[in-house]
DNA sequence: ATCGAGGTTGCACTTAAGTATAAGGTCAAG
DNA sequence: CTTGACCTTATACTTAAGTGCAACCTCGAT
């Protein structure tokens, strides 16, 4: 018998706005629990867990169709868990490419702005060459 | 007295699909210089590194807006100098938040996943417990 | 002369995750 | 009993960086 919350309340306690948790209805992902005579959805508290969960897992890089995938585990059954582990999997290795992309990156652009800051300014720009030297990145 | 190269040759020394080289076009980006006599588009060697230049901007991040402000850029002027520092600027402290932000979710993913070996297997699919506590991010 | 590969244009579609707007219904307070 | 804040729906638009398609043109080789 938990307390019930309008979508506004919800959306506000997950820091969302209303339109958003509207459109996560649309696609499937987070409905009401119920309605209230005037037809305003009404969530209860497990529903702002979940909103909550929704947006832990996207925050950790997880699109809206892996965060579906995770929710729809019966929790139960051995084989989902299998998949949820695999889904973690992946975005582990895609982390991973994704971080050492992004180290290689900053190692560019921290040594174009050394460069930048060298030189006599009116010579600045070539800052633009050393980003072309760098094209062998993929 | 360069060679001439016609859009598919261009594209493949770049990596890439001639309808991708049209829509740099498109968008204001990366204009042939010429035209042959049948009307196709032909490029010189100029083009061709320019053509470099975009994918290793885009490469370490920069958006095909920002590549348009890096190329715009008189290279005799002092001020656009400014800018092409700022942008560089920009772009490494977000490549820093984004590296922030993916290390820790790097660090909840792996605790997940030992969490999930650890168990016994039927029980696995705490893991969305784990996430769901991981919810204190932003 | 014709065949196939590759070129041209314009226009519509894609993905992901929303945001915006219009036109109307509901609720609590004064 | 009216006002204002909040709710409802449906529909369309947004951004970024392309991709796909149709209908037609050009080039080099056979």
């Amino acid at each position: 018998m938990g307390r019930q919350f309008t979508i506004s309340q919800v959306a506000k306690a997950a820091n969302l706005p209303t339109t958003t948790v509207r459109y996560y209805e649309r696609v499937g992902l987070f409905e009401p629990e119920d309605r209230s005579a005037g037809n305003y959805r009404l969530y209860s508290e497990e529903s702002l867990r979940k909103l909550k969960f929704i947006r832990a897992a996207q925050a950790i890089g997880f699109t809206l169709d892996d965060v579906k995938a995770l929710l729809s585990t019966p929790s139960n059954t051995a084989l989902p868990c299998r998949e949820v582990q695999s889904l973690i999997e992946d975005r582990l290795a895609e982390v991973g490419r994704r971080l050492k992309d992004l180290r290689h990156v900053q190692r560019v652009l921290k040594s174009s702005l050394e460069k930048c800051n060298e030189a006599n300014r009116a010579d600045c720009c070539h800052v633009i060459e050393t980003l072309r030297e760098s094209a062998g990145m993929k």
